[in-house]
DNA sequence: TCGGACCCTGCCGCCGGCGTGAAGGTCAAG
DNA sequence: CTTGACCTTCACGCCGGCGGCAGGGTCCGA
């Protein structure tokens, strides 16, 4: 299949594909005009990479999950590397949603307080 | 008072400060050699201004509060924009806060039950 | 007069996942 | 042969708040 039907069949745009391949994330065939011509697994991979993408993860992450990527990707275990990333992505997500909870908090503490006078208490 | 002093007595870098100018937030004479020279309020206005960026808010939005940031901003009551804008912005660290702790959920959930097999449910 | 601390403007880099052209090649249908 | 849909690579834009460097000027003390 070329990049336009992959593209289709996964939700991905042909953008987005290109983009996964120069991440190491995909391979794909040539077909003798040039065209990228892609295998019968390709449409579950690209999905097992966006739903990584879709977690959170980033491209960088998504390479230590390379190896439970193919075929069948209900089954395969996942490296260590990879849960130990996606722990770690994991820890950053938590610490990035704590940092701006705390923003959140005193953004509308301001709000709140600040309906009688001064715009910030510095 | 010079850049490198300001900064030194605001926290920010002369860097920052010269972004904050860009922005259109802070203002300075010209000594004839051509170094910034900032007026007696200065330290209180930026000391305003990264308050205001530590609360979620971006340089863009500070741009509502001019009216307030000036001499002894303890007082004036800020714009009705003012208020608006900040609210607004409270709205959308909201939606960032509740979408990334579904991101977090789901990553976390896919850790869990992957303690057995598939790294991801696709 | 010279060194060194400080300042100036201007511009690219960063992080991430693509979007959006530009400029051109390929292929099947009419 | 031509149209037009589809594909190729290359390369900049975006969003935000600066960091950092280049290449040069200013000013003060010794």
């Amino acid at each position: 299949m070329r990049i336009g039907e992959l593209a289709a069949a996964t939700g991905a745009t042909p953008r987005a594909l290109r983009h996964y391949e120069q991440a190491g994330l995909l391979t794909a065939e040539r077909a003798p005009g040039g065209y990228r011509v892609y295998s019968h697994g390709a449409p579950a991979r690209v999905r097992n990479i966006r739903c990584l993408l879709g977690l959170g993860l980033t491209l960088e992450d998504v390479r230590f999950f390379l190896p439970c990527l193919d075929g069948d990707v209900t089954q395969a275990s996942p490296s260590p590397e990879g849960l130990a990333v996606a722990r770690r992505r994991l820890a950053v997500l938590d610490a990035r949603i704590a940092a701006q909870g705390a923003v959140r908090g005193r953004l509308a503490e301001a709000l709140e307080e600040r309906a009688g006078e001064g715009c910030c208490a510095g």
